[in-house]
DNA sequence: TTTGACCCTCACATAGGTGTGAGCCTTCAG
DNA sequence: CTGAAGGCTCACACCTATGTGAGGGTCAAA
């Protein structure tokens, strides 16, 4: 598909998407013609990109981490450096950092609501 | 305390201590000579900040739902509006999704270190 | 009284993600 | 053939969090 379809289906500006390729998180093909050219499996490569970017991570990261994540492992388990080992398990670490982080906020912020609302209900 | 101490304590730099009063996330006290001066519970409240900034919220956002988090919750209570509802409802619903997305990629990442170590003992 | 550590304000700079527009080419329907 | 829609590159601009330095005050210990 070209760059205007996959803009649609992520709900992505199309600006990004030349800026996702360019930091070399996606690469798609090229049509004859000049114009980008996007594998169905791109859509969910950009929605996983734009998550983690969500979270916090800059393309540095996610460039390093992505190959990891969602692909045939298998196929590059023996082309993996020590170096990368522990850029994994940092990255991991502080996404569990991150995780607790959350639920302690998330809940803090429920309780508030609710405790607001119970508050409310019985005036 | 002084800035210099908070600083060393939270582990943050100066400046930033001072971008987020300057964005009215703290407001220390002043001496008599101009110094700031901060008071014990403003250590976890800048660890709280940063921790919310690190997960990625703008400090805007963290403005508004700071004052609901840990502090004595009553007090507060009448005066929340419709729309601080909506902002913290709303805020929790993006903490909840971004739980989720961390959630999966930290365990995929986990899986495939797994993955290669297992490949590794095996040669 | 001087020195050094620490504080102040102001202000310019940087980096990363994103917005926006100019100038130009390709494709397709009318 | 023409016009509209969509593609391309390049480039400047913005926002937010953060770095850094200048110029200057405070205070305590030597």
């Amino acid at each position: 598909m070209k760059i205007g379809e996959i803009a649609r289906r992520t709900d992505t500006p199309i600006r990004l998407l030349r800026y996702y390729e360019e930091q070399g998180l996606i690469e798609p093909d090229r049509m004859p013609n000049g114009y980008r050219e996007y594998d169905e499996h791109l859509v969910d490569r950009v929605h996983q990109i734009r998550g983690l970017l969500d979270v916090g991570l800059p393309t540095r990261v996610i460039r390093q981490i992505l190959p990891c994540l969602n692909e045939p492992q298998t196929i590059h388990m023996p082309y993996i450096t020590p170096d990368m080992v522990e850029t994994l398990e940092h990255e991991r670490d502080r996404m569990a950092e991150k995780i607790r982080y959350l639920i302690r906020n998330h809940d803090a912020i429920n309780a508030y609501l609710d405790a607001t609302e119970r508050h409310a209900s019985e005036e």
